[in-house]
DNA sequence: ATTTATATTGAAAATGATTATCAATATCAT
DNA sequence: ATGATATTGATAATCATTTTCAATATAAAT
Protein backbone atom coordinates (compact mmCIF):
# COMPACT_ATOMS: atom_id res chain seq x y z
CA UNK A 1 0.00 0.00 0.00
CA UNK A 2 2.33 2.63 -1.31
CA UNK A 3 0.86 6.11 0.57
CA UNK A 4 2.99 8.48 -2.10
CA UNK A 5 3.51 7.45 -5.90
CA UNK A 6 -0.71 6.71 -6.65
CA UNK A 7 -3.79 8.75 -6.61
CA UNK A 8 -6.89 6.90 -4.44
CA UNK A 9 -8.17 5.35 -6.83
CA UNK A 10 -5.34 3.63 -7.73
CA UNK A 11 -4.81 2.99 -3.46
CA UNK A 12 -8.41 1.77 -3.60
CA UNK A 13 -7.79 -1.00 -6.29
CA UNK A 14 -4.28 -2.23 -4.76
CA UNK A 15 -6.06 -2.72 -1.60
CA UNK A 16 -8.95 -4.78 -3.10
CA UNK A 17 -11.16 -2.07 -2.67
CA UNK A 18 -13.81 -0.91 -5.39
CA UNK A 19 -14.77 2.22 -6.73
CA UNK A 20 -18.03 3.40 -6.17
CA UNK A 21 -20.06 6.37 -6.06
CA UNK A 22 -20.62 7.53 -2.73
CA UNK A 23 -16.27 7.42 -2.26
CA UNK A 24 -16.40 9.48 -5.80
CA UNK A 25 -18.82 11.65 -3.84
CA UNK A 26 -17.04 11.66 -0.37
CA UNK A 27 -13.54 12.56 -2.22
CA UNK A 28 -15.06 15.46 -4.21
CA UNK A 29 -16.59 17.37 -1.72
CA UNK A 30 -13.46 16.78 0.56
CA UNK A 31 -11.39 18.29 -2.79
CA UNK A 32 -13.34 21.16 -2.68
CA UNK A 33 -12.54 22.18 0.39
CA UNK A 34 -9.62 23.02 2.72
CA UNK A 35 -10.86 23.29 6.15
CA UNK A 36 -11.47 20.23 7.99
CA UNK A 37 -14.96 18.88 8.05
CA UNK A 38 -17.04 16.68 10.20
CA UNK A 39 -18.54 13.52 9.13
CA UNK A 40 -22.27 15.57 9.54
CA UNK A 41 -20.90 18.15 7.72
CA UNK A 42 -19.76 16.22 4.58
CA UNK A 43 -23.10 14.22 4.67
CA UNK A 44 -25.29 17.49 4.33
CA UNK A 45 -22.75 18.32 1.11
CA UNK A 46 -23.20 15.08 0.09
CA UNK A 47 -27.06 14.94 0.47
CA UNK A 48 -27.26 17.92 -1.81
CA UNK A 49 -25.94 15.87 -4.73
CA UNK A 50 -27.02 12.40 -3.79
CA UNK A 51 -30.28 12.37 -1.91
CA UNK A 52 -30.08 9.08 -1.27
CA UNK A 53 -26.52 8.51 0.23
CA UNK A 54 -26.64 7.16 3.93
CA UNK A 55 -25.09 8.51 6.57
CA UNK A 56 -23.24 5.35 7.57
CA UNK A 57 -21.75 5.15 4.18
CA UNK A 58 -20.09 8.64 4.80
CA UNK A 59 -18.21 6.91 8.13
CA UNK A 60 -17.11 4.19 6.46
CA UNK A 61 -16.00 5.83 3.41
CA UNK A 62 -14.11 8.43 5.60
CA UNK A 63 -12.71 5.65 7.58
CA UNK A 64 -11.30 3.51 4.97
CA UNK A 65 -9.89 6.77 3.44
CA UNK A 66 -8.09 7.26 6.88
CA UNK A 67 -6.72 3.94 6.80
CA UNK A 68 -5.27 4.03 3.04
CA UNK A 69 -3.92 7.54 4.02
CA UNK A 70 -5.63 9.48 2.05
CA UNK A 71 -7.41 11.39 4.60
CA UNK A 72 -6.39 12.86 8.06
CA UNK A 73 -8.25 12.12 10.86
CA UNK A 74 -8.50 15.47 13.57
CA UNK A 75 -9.40 14.66 17.24
CA UNK A 76 -10.00 17.95 18.60
CA UNK A 77 -11.73 17.07 21.99
CA UNK A 78 -15.17 18.60 21.16
CA UNK A 79 -16.52 15.05 20.27
CA UNK A 80 -16.64 14.97 16.80
CA UNK A 81 -14.15 14.17 14.48
CA UNK A 82 -13.10 16.30 11.56
CA UNK A 83 -11.89 14.98 8.03
CA UNK A 84 -9.15 16.85 5.94
CA UNK A 85 -7.87 15.28 2.40
CA UNK A 86 -4.04 15.14 2.63
CA UNK A 87 -2.73 16.08 -0.64
CA UNK A 88 -4.95 19.16 0.14
CA UNK A 89 -3.29 19.88 3.09
CA UNK A 90 -0.17 19.76 1.91
CA UNK A 91 -1.06 22.35 -1.35
CA UNK A 92 -2.86 24.55 0.12
CA UNK A 93 -1.13 25.16 3.34
CA UNK A 94 0.05 22.78 5.80
CA UNK A 95 -1.03 24.40 9.35
CA UNK A 96 -0.77 23.35 12.52
CA UNK A 97 -3.41 24.23 15.71
CA UNK A 98 -3.58 26.40 18.89
CA UNK A 99 -6.14 24.92 20.98
CA UNK A 100 -7.99 26.84 23.71
CA UNK A 101 -8.11 24.43 26.45
CA UNK A 102 -10.78 26.89 28.13
CA UNK A 103 -13.52 27.47 25.30
CA UNK A 104 -12.48 25.12 22.86
CA UNK A 105 -11.85 27.42 19.54
CA UNK A 106 -9.14 26.25 17.39
CA UNK A 107 -6.47 28.84 15.52
CA UNK A 108 -4.76 27.24 12.39
CA UNK A 109 -1.38 28.98 12.51
CA UNK A 110 1.15 28.89 9.56
CA UNK A 111 3.59 31.34 10.59
CA UNK A 112 7.31 29.32 11.83
CA UNK A 113 6.70 26.71 9.51
CA UNK A 114 9.38 26.55 7.75
CA UNK A 115 11.79 25.57 10.66
CA UNK A 116 9.24 23.53 11.88
CA UNK A 117 8.26 21.36 8.77
CA UNK A 118 12.30 21.13 8.09
CA UNK A 119 12.62 19.67 11.60
CA UNK A 120 9.59 17.27 11.44
CA UNK A 121 10.59 15.97 8.20
CA UNK A 122 14.41 15.03 9.22
CA UNK A 123 12.69 14.07 12.89
CA UNK A 124 10.14 11.58 10.18
CA UNK A 125 13.06 10.11 7.92
CA UNK A 126 14.76 9.19 11.94
CA UNK A 127 11.75 7.49 13.39
CA UNK A 128 10.78 6.05 10.07
CA UNK A 129 14.12 3.88 9.64
CA UNK A 130 13.77 3.34 13.63
CA UNK A 131 10.56 1.95 14.31
CA UNK A 132 10.25 0.70 10.57
CA UNK A 133 6.91 3.09 10.68
CA UNK A 134 5.97 4.44 7.17
CA UNK A 135 4.59 7.92 7.95
CA UNK A 136 2.00 9.46 6.39
CA UNK A 137 0.97 12.82 8.01
CA UNK A 138 1.52 14.71 11.33
CA UNK A 139 -0.19 17.04 13.58
CA UNK A 140 1.34 19.37 15.83
CA UNK A 141 -1.19 21.12 18.72
CA UNK A 142 -0.67 23.95 21.07
CA UNK A 143 -3.02 23.75 23.93
CA UNK A 144 -3.43 26.59 25.93
CA UNK A 145 -5.60 29.35 26.77
CA UNK A 146 -6.72 32.22 23.92
CA UNK A 147 -6.42 35.77 24.77
CA UNK A 148 -10.23 36.09 25.77
CA UNK A 149 -10.09 32.75 28.34
CA UNK A 150 -7.32 34.25 30.02
CA UNK A 151 -8.97 37.72 30.64
CA UNK A 152 -12.52 36.66 31.70
CA UNK A 153 -12.40 33.50 33.62
CA UNK B 1 -5.00 31.83 36.00
CA UNK B 2 -1.43 31.28 36.03
CA UNK B 3 0.07 28.10 34.69
CA UNK B 4 3.45 27.61 35.92
CA UNK B 5 3.88 28.71 39.64
CA UNK B 6 0.90 27.38 41.69
CA UNK B 7 -0.18 23.61 42.12
CA UNK B 8 -3.53 22.89 41.75
CA UNK B 9 -4.96 23.34 44.42
CA UNK B 10 -3.81 26.96 44.16
CA UNK B 11 -5.42 26.67 40.71
CA UNK B 12 -8.54 25.46 42.46
CA UNK B 13 -8.81 28.17 45.18
CA UNK B 14 -8.05 30.99 42.06
CA UNK B 15 -10.83 30.17 40.13
CA UNK B 16 -13.22 29.94 42.82
CA UNK B 17 -13.09 25.75 42.79
CA UNK B 18 -13.55 24.08 46.25
CA UNK B 19 -10.96 21.72 47.83
CA UNK B 20 -12.94 18.06 47.54
CA UNK B 21 -12.12 14.52 48.52
CA UNK B 22 -13.06 13.09 45.02
CA UNK B 23 -10.50 15.72 43.48
CA UNK B 24 -7.74 15.16 45.73
CA UNK B 25 -8.56 11.19 44.96
CA UNK B 26 -8.23 11.65 40.90
CA UNK B 27 -5.06 13.34 41.55
CA UNK B 28 -3.24 10.97 43.39
CA UNK B 29 -4.65 8.83 41.05
CA UNK B 30 -2.22 10.54 38.63
CA UNK B 31 0.26 11.52 40.19
CA UNK B 32 0.98 7.87 40.72
CA UNK B 33 1.03 7.12 36.75
CA UNK B 34 3.07 8.02 33.94
CA UNK B 35 0.79 6.43 31.31
CA UNK B 36 -2.13 8.28 30.00
CA UNK B 37 -5.74 6.84 31.56
CA UNK B 38 -8.82 6.82 30.13
CA UNK B 39 -11.54 8.46 32.48
CA UNK B 40 -13.37 4.64 33.09
CA UNK B 41 -9.32 3.36 34.24
CA UNK B 42 -9.33 6.30 36.25
CA UNK B 43 -12.84 5.79 37.57
CA UNK B 44 -11.89 1.89 38.58
CA UNK B 45 -9.29 2.75 40.61
CA UNK B 46 -10.45 5.25 42.10
CA UNK B 47 -13.59 3.12 43.24
CA UNK B 48 -10.78 0.78 45.00
CA UNK B 49 -9.99 3.90 47.51
CA UNK B 50 -13.28 5.73 47.17
CA UNK B 51 -16.22 2.75 46.64
CA UNK B 52 -18.56 5.58 46.49
CA UNK B 53 -17.38 7.98 44.04
CA UNK B 54 -19.22 8.41 40.93
CA UNK B 55 -18.04 8.14 37.38
CA UNK B 56 -19.71 11.46 36.51
CA UNK B 57 -17.58 13.39 39.13
CA UNK B 58 -14.45 11.68 37.60
CA UNK B 59 -15.11 12.92 34.37
CA UNK B 60 -16.22 16.45 35.76
CA UNK B 61 -13.18 16.43 37.63
CA UNK B 62 -11.01 15.21 34.23
CA UNK B 63 -12.79 18.24 32.92
CA UNK B 64 -11.86 20.57 35.68
CA UNK B 65 -8.02 19.59 35.58
CA UNK B 66 -7.94 19.68 31.72
CA UNK B 67 -9.69 23.31 32.04
CA UNK B 68 -7.42 24.91 34.90
CA UNK B 69 -4.16 23.50 32.84
CA UNK B 70 -3.29 20.79 35.03
CA UNK B 71 -4.19 17.76 32.98
CA UNK B 72 -3.64 16.73 29.81
CA UNK B 73 -6.04 15.92 27.50
CA UNK B 74 -5.32 13.37 24.31
CA UNK B 75 -7.81 12.34 21.90
CA UNK B 76 -6.07 9.58 19.36
CA UNK B 77 -9.21 8.83 17.68
CA UNK B 78 -10.26 5.26 19.46
CA UNK B 79 -13.55 6.87 20.93
CA UNK B 80 -12.28 7.38 24.25
CA UNK B 81 -9.91 10.08 25.70
CA UNK B 82 -6.84 9.50 27.70
CA UNK B 83 -5.36 12.07 30.25
CA UNK B 84 -2.25 12.94 31.58
CA UNK B 85 -0.94 15.07 33.94
CA UNK B 86 1.45 17.44 32.54
CA UNK B 87 3.69 17.89 35.42
CA UNK B 88 4.31 14.14 35.63
CA UNK B 89 4.57 14.17 31.50
CA UNK B 90 7.12 16.92 32.04
CA UNK B 91 9.11 15.00 34.97
CA UNK B 92 8.94 11.57 34.06
CA UNK B 93 9.69 11.84 30.15
CA UNK B 94 7.51 14.10 27.84
CA UNK B 95 6.87 12.06 24.18
CA UNK B 96 5.75 12.32 21.49
CA UNK B 97 3.70 9.66 19.44
CA UNK B 98 3.75 7.53 16.37
CA UNK B 99 0.18 6.65 15.74
CA UNK B 100 -0.82 3.50 13.44
CA UNK B 101 -3.79 4.36 11.53
CA UNK B 102 -4.54 0.70 10.55
CA UNK B 103 -4.42 -1.07 13.75
CA UNK B 104 -4.22 2.28 15.68
CA UNK B 105 -1.34 1.08 18.00
CA UNK B 106 0.45 4.17 19.21
CA UNK B 107 4.24 3.86 19.67
CA UNK B 108 5.72 6.67 22.32
CA UNK B 109 8.77 7.98 21.54
CA UNK B 110 11.40 9.95 23.57
CA UNK B 111 13.96 9.77 20.87
CA UNK B 112 15.17 12.94 18.96
CA UNK B 113 13.56 15.08 21.70
CA UNK B 114 16.32 17.18 22.40
CA UNK B 115 16.26 19.16 19.04
CA UNK B 116 12.53 18.91 19.02
CA UNK B 117 11.96 20.48 22.49
CA UNK B 118 14.27 23.45 21.34
CA UNK B 119 12.26 24.19 18.46
CA UNK B 120 8.82 23.77 20.10
CA UNK B 121 9.55 26.03 22.70
CA UNK B 122 10.74 28.68 21.17
CA UNK B 123 7.87 27.83 18.55
CA UNK B 124 5.50 28.18 21.48
CA UNK B 125 7.20 31.65 22.83
CA UNK B 126 7.08 33.26 18.77
CA UNK B 127 3.33 32.18 18.99
CA UNK B 128 2.61 33.13 22.43
CA UNK B 129 3.42 36.84 21.65
CA UNK B 130 1.72 36.86 18.04
CA UNK B 131 -1.61 35.20 19.13
CA UNK B 132 -1.67 36.54 22.77
CA UNK B 133 -2.29 32.69 23.57
CA UNK B 134 -0.69 31.34 26.71
CA UNK B 135 0.77 27.54 26.24
CA UNK B 136 0.41 25.38 28.61
CA UNK B 137 1.09 22.23 26.44
CA UNK B 138 1.85 20.81 23.28
CA UNK B 139 1.09 17.47 21.39
CA UNK B 140 3.16 16.03 18.33
CA UNK B 141 1.56 12.96 16.49
CA UNK B 142 2.79 11.40 13.38
CA UNK B 143 0.28 8.91 11.43
CA UNK B 144 1.02 6.49 9.56
CA UNK B 145 1.67 2.28 9.00
CA UNK B 146 3.20 0.68 11.74
CA UNK B 147 5.99 -2.64 10.82
CA UNK B 148 2.88 -4.95 10.76
CA UNK B 149 -0.08 -3.01 8.99
CA UNK B 150 2.72 -2.43 6.02
CA UNK B 151 3.17 -6.07 5.49
CA UNK B 152 0.05 -7.53 5.87
CA UNK B 153 -2.61 -5.86 4.19
C1' DA C 1 -23.47 -8.67 -22.85
C1' DT C 2 -24.66 -12.07 -18.94
C1' DT C 3 -23.61 -14.29 -15.15
C1' DT C 4 -21.40 -14.77 -10.81
C1' DA C 5 -19.10 -13.92 -6.56
C1' DT C 6 -18.72 -10.66 -3.35
C1' DA C 7 -17.86 -5.85 -1.85
C1' DT C 8 -20.72 -2.11 -0.74
C1' DT C 9 -24.74 0.35 0.47
C1' DG C 10 -28.57 2.38 3.30
C1' DA C 11 -31.98 2.03 7.04
C1' DA C 12 -32.66 0.98 11.46
C1' DA C 13 -31.11 -0.48 15.79
C1' DA C 14 -27.34 -0.78 18.99
C1' DT C 15 -23.29 0.84 21.29
C1' DG C 16 -20.61 3.43 24.23
C1' DA C 17 -18.42 7.50 25.87
C1' DT C 18 -19.70 11.63 27.69
C1' DT C 19 -23.14 15.11 29.58
C1' DA C 20 -27.39 17.01 31.77
C1' DT C 21 -30.65 16.78 35.60
C1' DC C 22 -31.67 17.14 40.28
C1' DA C 23 -32.13 16.19 45.05
C1' DA C 24 -28.79 15.28 48.75
C1' DT C 25 -24.37 16.56 50.69
C1' DA C 26 -19.94 18.81 51.57
C1' DT C 27 -17.15 22.95 51.61
C1' DC C 28 -15.86 27.54 52.88
C1' DA C 29 -16.55 32.22 54.39
C1' DT C 30 -18.82 34.51 57.92
C1' DA D 1 -21.98 26.75 64.17
C1' DT D 2 -24.57 28.64 60.21
C1' DG D 3 -25.82 29.79 55.78
C1' DA D 4 -24.88 30.30 50.87
C1' DT D 5 -23.62 27.69 47.33
C1' DA D 6 -20.38 24.55 44.97
C1' DT D 7 -20.13 19.69 44.44
C1' DT D 8 -21.56 15.04 44.40
C1' DG D 9 -23.65 10.62 42.80
C1' DA D 10 -27.44 8.15 40.64
C1' DT D 11 -30.13 8.13 36.80
C1' DA D 12 -31.54 9.43 32.48
C1' DA D 13 -30.45 11.64 28.26
C1' DT D 14 -27.30 12.81 24.26
C1' DC D 15 -25.04 12.18 20.44
C1' DA D 16 -21.29 10.59 17.50
C1' DT D 17 -20.05 6.46 15.70
C1' DT D 18 -20.80 1.22 14.78
C1' DT D 19 -23.18 -2.93 13.95
C1' DT D 20 -26.53 -5.63 11.59
C1' DC D 21 -28.56 -7.33 7.61
C1' DA D 22 -31.15 -7.63 3.47
C1' DA D 23 -30.85 -5.25 -0.99
C1' DT D 24 -27.83 -3.50 -4.55
C1' DA D 25 -23.77 -2.39 -7.26
C1' DT D 26 -19.22 -3.61 -8.85
C1' DA D 27 -15.52 -6.09 -11.21
C1' DA D 28 -14.16 -10.34 -13.04
C1' DA D 29 -15.24 -14.43 -15.54
C1' DT D 30 -17.85 -16.41 -18.95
Amino acid sequence: MNTRRYGWQQKLNMAGFRLTNPRGLVMDILRKTEKHLSAEEIYIRALSINPSIGLTTVYRTLDLFTRIGAVQKFDFGDGKARFELIENALKKGHHHHLVCISCKSIIDYTDFMKEELELMQKTERALSKKYHFKINHHTVDFYGLCHKCQVQR
